[in-house]
DNA sequence: CTGAAAGCGCTAACAG
DNA sequence: CTGTTAGCGCTTTCAG
């Protein structure tokens, strides 16, 4: 293994001139820079991670911790890791995967060895257990979702009670008088995470505001249940034309069963969504929906915790506005 | 901070005493370890990453290196990541994901840094470009996948091969005699992914074998295209009674563009599937699949790398056998 | 602008 | 069975 004294001897300078060199902590002349930099090429140094992480006490290294348990969508979960990882290497950092399973002692476990930096957590639920132990750590962390109490922890997430606004007011300018929310499934909302919750309360606000009838339905997600709640819909509500759909894997199957039980969309049915872009324009009928920007978030986690990590203050709380896109699934309603 | 030496002192022994309590490299006395395990917890110490890694040259950290491409299920990416972490912790280690997108960069880098102990590496390719790397590597990797040549590499994976051959088995033995496999999209097979290749071999054989007619069909992976192939298929072969699906999102597309063409599934057409088994079985008509053991060859991945860690000789070929179940979308064929 | 040298916290000989 | 000690390879004072 090559080492940083072989690099110093090779370039004629001293171990510590290589250090700075390479870090920039310093200035270096232009001449002794160039050297040392060949030096590096030519002998295919490359610093030993551990020892950097020991001298420095900086390891690189952020954690991420990803949600396993059922409802969520496995895609978005993926679309997110994958941003932070990029995002990470641009910053000069790697990330290592938790996953939740391991609870308050693999964070805790990566946090105390000082094997990272820093944290993202995934999928924070109201009352999260882990947030007295994310407060109490010494390292930054960033909670993807916001739980009731967010003082002094960092937040960031899409703003759901506004997408669940935007699209009921999407759907209040097209003339719909009476809408539905197909939500998440049901152990999403008994496990209290925030995001569901807030796009009902969201979804309810604005469609009292906007003088509409409303009604909620969580859906398991499954083809099946969505034909379920599909049935449901129009047999309790006829005058039905708007619908707010909150669950990716039935977006399809419901639109499906819809028209199927003879409602054509847009024609007799508005429908719009909660989802990520792709998976909005990949229904046959494409979908006007909030974008839910898994990519941005990612980014945006890390640029956050960068900050927190170069000793910068950040927000507590970044909610992140819907963006609605319109598509062929909503339309005026019918005379 | 505390250190070694303050347990150490704690607990009245040596730093080496601590540290061999730990990791059990050398025999204590059962009232010393009683002592230095008291000490630990008292002061709540964890041993610092960097500085072990550096001082036993192991960080305890495997890197696991995802595809993002077009054409693969992500929750397969994903149940492999969580097997690989689950049971890299079962064997205290940590896991760092890297993207396909870093390359040959990312690789040597958390390999020459010292960073990572191992690495795993999912959806190689048939002439994949980082084999001449991981073969030059000095820290040992496990390939999920099978390129050309593995030639001293490790590779592990589903018996693809094998797994084509037992659903056109499954498919002859009910009697069907006209048989099409619905594959990967087309780009899958462009860029040589050994396994859909292998599907068609074992396929393509079997059918041979059992004399029975056979086609294969890339496919997009997008509802429409599965209606597309569908009505195609109807179009050219009539006789059609068996279908082979290896290309997870256009399944229940397919069962559904089939029977919308007025077939019947079983009693029309028997469709059989290489999928994991929770798609399988969530289908409207569950299906009679193979297995993709993603969380075994997860787990069998981490097994191996562990073994070539601790410095013993693996196999560098392991073919998991497929295990076919049959659920309600085959049937025998119509007199 | 550059060098010398003191650690960072742990492991693993070596010695007993 | 336990203690002493010399590093592991790098960063960062402190000096110049």
């Amino acid at each position: 293994m090559v080492k940083i004294t072989d690099v110093a001897r090779h370039a004629g300078v001293s171990p510590s001139t290589v250090s700075y060199a390479l870090s920039g902590k310093r200035p270096i002349s232009e001449e002794t820079r160039q050297r040392v930099e060949e030096a590096i090429r030519e002998l295919g140094y490359r610093p030993h991670a551990g020892a950097r992480a020991l001298a420095s006490s900086r390891s690189n290294v952020l954690a991420l911790v990803i949600p396993l348990r059922a409802g969520i969508h496995v895609p978005v979960v993926m679309q997110f890791a994958v941003s932070v990882v990029t995002t990470a290497r641009r910053h000069d950092h790697d990330v290592l995967l938790l996953t939740q399973e391991e609870g308050d002692d693999g964070l805790r476990r990566v946090a105390d060895t000082a094997l990272v930096d820093a944290l993202i957590v995934m999928d924070v639920q109201l009352h999260d257990p882990r947030l007295p132990l994310l407060r109490s750590l010494e390292r930054p962390s960033v909670m993807i979702g916001f739980p009731a109490d967010s003082e002094g922890l960092t937040c960031i997430d899409l703003d759901f009670k506004a997408a669940g606004e935007a699209c009921v007011e999407h759907l209040a300018r097209l003339g719909h008088r009476v809408v539905a929310l197909v939500g998440s499934p049901p152990e999403v909302y008994v496990r209290q995470t925030a995001f569901a919750q807030r796009v009902v309360q969201g979804f309810t606000a604005a469609a009292d505001r906007s003088g509409l009838s409303s009604s909620v339905h969580p859906c398991e997600a499954s083809p099946a249940a969505a034909r379920l709640v599909a049935e449901q819909l129009l047999r309790e509500q006829p005058a039905l034309t708007g619908v707010v759909v909150h669950n990716e894997p039935v977006l399809e199957p419901l639109i499906d069963a819809f028209e199927q039980l003879g409602l054509r969309v847009p024609g007799d049915l508005s429908v719009t969504a909660i989802c990520p872009d792709e998976l909005a324009e990949s229904v046959r009928v494409p979908v006007s929906s909030v974008a839910l920007p898994s990519a941005e978030v990612g980014e945006r986690a890390v640029q956050l915790l960068m900050k927190k990590l170069g000793g910068s203050a950040v927000p507590e709380a970044t909610l992140l506005p819907p963006r609605l896109t319109e598509r062929a699934s909503t339309a005026p309603r019918n005379a």
